[in-house]
DNA sequence: ACCTGAACACCGTTCAAGT
DNA sequence: ACCTGAACACCGTTCAAGT
């Protein structure tokens, strides 16, 4: 194996990629061309083909780079064994994205292309079932507090997975479309609602 | 006004519109070209461009449309004076738009264009204003119960309908990213989730 | 007024040729 | 092996010409 020659590869391929993120996050998916791509990373057309090997490709790259980190993050917390009840992993969760990473907005746009690109979907839900496991590892010990067996426990971590992950969508979008929000109000809001 | 005119030209946007949500269904917002919409519909490119002045304007007459007829069931349980927890309005709205309408992908891929479409994005707020409207008046006695003044109350009905947005844009993203789910299964996990 | 369809500028992708 | 950039097929949009 070529530790260098994959090293360069791999630099060159993030290079690409952050010049890509700055075209997304100033125009959006839609308007963001392989020529912006190229104007905005100095390199040719053909250097990014030869790099991906196409523009769904790239968009499947970033995304992926993305959720890793995240989930890193996450992943870090639940190994740590603290116990948390989904509120507070979820609003941990929604601190953590609004404070930097992609904008709600560019993330809409993703998912809207997953709906169309078969293989960012793929690549988002096999990322996603990672991140499930995450969560349910987090949610794990509040679990076990609702439960009479073990088994029950896992598996309602594991549903709890599912719909954290709804909330945390649900908060994506609406922020997206109507603009930012507390995350601390949403989810108190959301809270006081299904408890009606 | 030349009445018979009017009706024509609306009959023929609604015959334009109908081919375009056939296209879109079948091969997403990106994938649908003017061309196809030219071959579904039977028009002419000049034809359509003499109806609707680009393929946004197009875009934002199938969302208004669509957002009409959701909005016109809804404030009409709000005038019917029904005495609803907001967590039926949700599971309600959920369980009406599973049934029918646009898919949730679709759905998903117009908020990706509007995070890019200016217009779309104006479109979809004002028409949403109406809905949060509808909402506030839908759960505005169960406010009542929960407040002191009768100022207070139309304070926690408004607050209320954003969330309520939000959890539905949470169903619909989830929906569409991990496939299919009971909107009564959802509505009880999220339920459970928020109180620990 | 509504419609036709060729024409135009621009897009994503390819590929022969360079280093 | 990585890169260049002209070339290609196709896209959204326009517009002179028809009815």
């Amino acid at each position: 194996m070529p530790k260098v020659s994959d090293q360069y590869r791999e630099a060159r391929r993030d290079e690409i990629a952050q010049a890509a993120i700055r075209c997304l996050e100033r125009n959006g998916v839609r308007d963001t061309s392989i020529a912006d791509i190229v104007a905005e990373s100095g390199l040719s057309t053909g250097a990014i083909y030869s790099h991906f090997s196409n523009k769904a490709e790239l968009a499947r790259y970033i995304v992926g780079r993305f959720l890793i980190v995240r989930l890193d993050a996450l992943e870090a917390r639940g190994r740590a064994g603290e116990v948390l009840p989904p509120r507070e992993v979820l609003e941990s969760m929604l601190g953590a994205f609004a404070d930097h990473d992609l904008s709600p907005a560019l993330v809409v746009q993703f998912w809207g292309e997953a709906m169309v690109d078969a293989d960012l979907k793929r690549e988002m839900t096999t990322t996603a079932a990672r991140l499930f496991g995450a969560l349910a590892t987090a949610t794990l010990p509040w679990a076990r507090s609702r439960t009479a067996s073990e088994d029950a426990a896992a598996a309602l971590a594991r549903e709890s997975a599912r719909s954290l992950a709804a909330l945390a969508q649900g908060y994506i979008a609406n922020t997206a479309v109507f603009g930012p929000r507390e995350p601390a109000e949403y989810v108190a809001a959301a809270a006081s609602i299904l408890s009606s």
